[in-house]
RNA sequence: GCCCCCGUGGCGGAACUGGUAGACGCGCUCGACUCAAAAUCGAGUUCCCAAAAGGAGUGCCGGUUCGAUUCCGGCCGGGGGCACCA
């Protein structure tokens, strides 16, 4: 028997066990009860890091545990493998998008597999791959068909020298990153997904989801932004002309796809910016507010610079075309809109207040009317908001308090701070006395009565843009038609294929200037037609990939009976930094699916679980510039640059990222400790919610715990059948270990890795200090049973050790027995006044009675109370007597 | 600005529905084994007082309670999300 486990021949040798005898095989007919555990998948971006180790490890943890305990287990593994990384590194290195992605899949792979997940890897999928994409193409034009796409002008970021257009991210303070030209914005038609169709169900479908944390359902709530309040419209004085001939001028132009948001009515957003009849002029224009019960304090109108309106004048009106060039040029970062002024431009219009046809109020155009959210128009009412205030305190305009929180505070002014809290209306004609929610109820009603406005529902989710002007991406099965217009490729000559042709000398997008790929004809007409050379944003690409892991028939998407059976999955395991897009992506692809009717599920992942990062200090030198942990050491209790000698300034620890040189590269820590060692380590200590600080001293610690119970396993080992097993029954030791089985065991359901692992030692600590005995055997080979989720490889070999059938990974969980569950005596404290004087060992339910008098018989209880009789004493049965002096 | 979360030893962190604060790990100290070191094993380790007895103690101030890390109110500090959202 070896003196220490050998990780490097343990792990290659169990790995290969398992793979040669399919372990993790997921079976589709198998009769157990079904769990689908998944983590979500990597980005190919060339190697494993410590993020995806920790990552990895908690799913690969719950699923073979749930596999002890009787589950047939879904634990599959694939790759989010579109996207600009690879683009970048076509560009820099001269290499394919293709042929670097599909590389570093091996690297990884492989990087994976050494860490010994219990993955199904036949199920393994990659979403470059034309059989997954085409898939995916085959599902964008289900949802086409059933009008849940549709194409819009939409504004991009445009890099003026590279003639590209930028993600946002590539958008720094206002340049493009490459070329350091100031970005424009300019108006492309894209392809859009209707998610705010699903607005009100996707916000429902939250309050079902309990096992998701209360953070990501708050979060996306917030994203979703449901609002309600009135809508209504405001009459001009007098009515626009109509538009000049030639009709809507640059940038004036109405978006393709509001045509048809108008149509389906007025609850969506984005509304219809302005209804006005084409050739009439524009007489009106809708708000939206949340507060009409402050109709009273009305004092001013004001839109969008974008707004229909202001552009309309604009064309007339040198000043204020000036103001609309002058808003746009404005930064959107958080600093810039914190300090920027509220400023506006005084059309010189007037609108009539609803109620009061002679109430005339000024039109203003303001800077922070936003035109994407509500109507893009606003009545201020500058008592009871601070922006409104800000702007009537500048431009001069009468503050009216219509909201009082007491009658003597209704003939108050308003000062600097609006008034926002509750209260009851003042100043408001009949509507005085109601309180702000009674009033919002009354001036709903009569706008709906009179006919001048509804309550309604406005939402801050906008519908998904899915166009992507780039190669390394699903392309949009379209081909566009002179005569026909975007015309779906027929599902038979799918999947459109990325060419492989292609260079990135150029800047802009490849498939653009393709020669030949670009040129097809139209699949209606036959006659020349243009492919779409946009790809689908890569978030389309992770919104159903664990539909396909659940069921990848060649000929179709999935098939619905089989994904059926294993959706949703039950453990989601992410990072939070997914929180919104991707969870949110996802839950309305499957809602999607489900009214087409391609499968039933409501909701794609019923647990969810978000991991926190892995971190480490951060080390500067003298000259500022960063160094990696291995160019560092500790030296007379300081830090220095092995280099140099110079003394090194360490930072607090940070997420590990390569423009801090702070990460640290898990597979040479797996060459030295093996795989078990680092996953343990994954798994002490932190709570797996929250930041993990790798360190050296961690991962030594892992590595002895290793070891240690390596030897307790092949020192039982050795003695089994002989004088050991023959010594007295050992009850403390088998309690112990039936309450560890049961602890651990809800440790690990609740994912609370860390107290798991915490149960664990306590356990190996308990047997190391008991004599040999028929328990101590029994508890090692529960023990081994218990740690071979987090240390399989540890586990099998010691497992083997034992003499035991089978492997491992395939064994029961044990069970733990309820009768030991149970203290026969229990350890009560004694209180005088709350404080901690004494402790008394009492039999398990011991009557309150009892308890009271062996408290009141301790010593050092009688030598407080002096002799004097307590005033109260307070017995709670198996825990405490508090005696009240 | 709005919303949310978190503050416990030198460090990571435990503590069930209010009931012995500091489990477990790391680090450190002392000891055993060793010529020595590594490895391993044993003891100790919240702070104050030389020790004992005792006292203080879960960011700060206050409250409820026989009893508060836990509940309530107000501050301070750290982190996150959204953001000119009407």
């Amino acid at each position: 028997m070896a003196a220490r486990f050998n990780p490097l021949e343990a792990d290659a040798h169990w790995q290969k066990v398992w793979e040669d005898r399919g372990v993790f095989h997921a079976s589709d007919s198998s009769a157990k009860p079904r769990s689908y555990v998944l983590e979500m998948f990597p980005y190919p971006s060339g190697r494993i890091h410590m993020g995806h180790v920790r990552n990895y490890t908690m799913g690969d943890v719950l699923a073979r545990y749930r596999r002890m305990t009787g589950f047939e287990v879904l634990h599959p593994m694939g790759w989010d493998a579109f996207g600009m990384p690879a683009e970048n590194a076509a560009i820099q290195n001269k290499v394919h998008p293709g042929r670097w992605t599909w590389s570093n899949i091996d690297t990884m792979r492989a990087q994976l597999k050494r860490l010994g997940f219990a993955l199904d890897w036949s199920r393994e999928l990659a979403t470059c791959d034309p059989s997954y994409y085409g898939h995916e193409q085959a599902l964008f034009l289900d949802l086409f068909d059933a009008g849940l796409v549709y194409r819009k002008q939409s504004e991009v970021n445009w890099d003026p020298v590279d003639m590209t257009v930028l993600a946002n991210e590539q958008v720094i303070d206002g340049r493009g990153w490459r070329s350091g030209a100031l970005v424009e914005r300019r108006k492309l038609s894209q392809w859009f997904l209707k998610i705010t169709d699903f607005a009100d169900e996707l916000l429902d479908g939250l309050g079902e989801l309990d096992q998701w944390p209360d953070k990501v359902r708050l979060m996306q709530e917030n994203w979703i932004g449901k609002s309600r309040g009135l809508r209504f419209r405001f009459r001009l004085e007098a009515p626009l002309p109509p538009p000049l001939p030639g009709g809507e001028g640059p940038g004036v132009g109405i978006a393709e796809g509001d045509a048809a948001a108008a149509a389906e009515g007025s609850l969506r957003s984005p509304p219809t910016p302005a209804p006005s009849l084409p050739g009439r002029g524009i007489d009106s224009f809708d708000v939206f507010t949340t507060r009409p019960d402050t109709i009273f304090g009305a004092s001013f109108a004001a839109i969008a610079p974008d707004h229909p309106i202001a552009l309309a004048l604009a064309e007339h009106d040198a000043g204020l075309a000036e103001f609309v060039a002058e808003c746009r040029k404005g930064g959107t970062t958080a600093a810039e809109l914190e300090t920027a002024e509220k400023k506006g431009f005084d059309t010189g219009l007037k609108v009539h207040h609803p109620l009061d046809a002679a109430w005339k109020l000024p039109l203003f155009v303001a800077n922070f009317v936003l035109m994407d959210y509500g109507t893009g128009a606003i009545f201020g009412c500058p008592a009871h908001d601070q922006r409104d205030l800000e702007f009537a305190r500048r431009y001069g305009l009468p503050v009216t308090r219509v909201v009082a929180a007491s009658p003597e505070e209704a003939a108050e002014p308003i000062g600097d701070e609006a008034y926002t809290g509750p209260g009851r209306l003042v100043n408001s004609g009949d509507l005085d006395g109601l309180t702000a929610e009674e009033g919002n109820r009354a001036v709903i009603a009569r706008a709906e009565a009179e006919g001048w406005g509804e309550g309604t529902v406005v939402w801050r989710l906008r519908d998904w843009g899915v166009s992507r002007q780039r190669y390394w991406g699903t392309p949009i099965p379209i081909v566009h038609c002179e005569a026909c217009g975007p015309v779906p490729v027929p599902r038979d000559r799918l999947p459109v294929v990325l060419p492989d042709d292609v260079s990135f000398d150029q800047p802009g997008n490849p498939l653009d200037r393709h020669p030949t790929w670009t040129k097809v004809d139209c699949p209606s007409c036959g006659g020349p037609g243009r492919r779409e050379t946009d790809t689908l944003d890569t978030f389309v690409d992770s919104s159903w990939y664990f539909i396909r892991f659940a069921s990848q028939p060649k000929d179709r998407p999935f098939d619905r009976a089989e994904a059926e059976r294993w959706l949703p999955v039950g453990q989601y395991i992410g990072g939070v930094e997914h929180a919104i897009l991707h969870l949110l992506y996802a839950r309305f692809w499957t809602r999607a699916l489900r009214r087409i009717g391609r499968l039933d599920i409501e909701e794609p992942f019923k647990g969810l679980f978000t991991q926190g990062m892995v971190t480490h200090e951060t080390y500067r030198g003298a000259d500022g510039q960063w160094l990696a942990p291995d160019e560092v050491e500790q030296k007379d209790g300081g830090w220095i640059a092995i280099a140099t000698g110079e003394p090194v300034g360490v930072g607090r620890p940070q997420a590990m990222s390569k423009s801090k040189r702070n990460g640290i590269d898990p597979e040479p820590i797996v060459d030295q400790y093996g795989a078990d060692a680092v996953r343990w380590f994954m798994l002490s200590d932190s709570p797996p919610e929250r930041d993990l600080a790798w360190n050296e001293d961690g991962i030594e610690g892992a590595w002895r715990f290793i070891q240690r119970v390596w030897r307790l396993a092949s020192e039982e080992g050795g003695h089994q059948g002989s004088s050991w097993l023959g010594g007295e029954d050992d009850k403390a030791l088998r309690r112990k270990l039936h309450q560890t089985i049961a602890a651990v065991g809800s440790n690990i359901e609740a994912l609370a890795f860390n107290k798991a692992v915490a149960n664990i030692y306590e356990l190996a600590n308990a047997i190391e200090k008991a004599a040999p005995s028929a328990a101590r055997g029994e508890a090692v080979e529960t023990l081994v049973r218990l740690v071979a989720p987090m240390a399989p490889h540890l586990a099998e070999q010691a497992w083997a050790a034992l003499a035991k059938e089978g492997l491992v990974a395939e064994a029961d969980w044990p069970k733990a027995d309820p009768a030991l569950l149970v203290e026969d005596e229990v350890t009560i404290a004694v209180q005088v006044n709350g404080k901690l004087r004494d402790t008394l060992t009492a039999p398990k339910g011991a009557p309150k009675e009892a308890l009271e008098e062996m408290a009141l018989a301790s010593e050092k209880v009688g030598r407080i109370l002096e002799g004097k009789a307590p005033r109260k004493v307070i017995v709670v049965p198996d825990r405490l007597v508090n005696v009240v002096a």
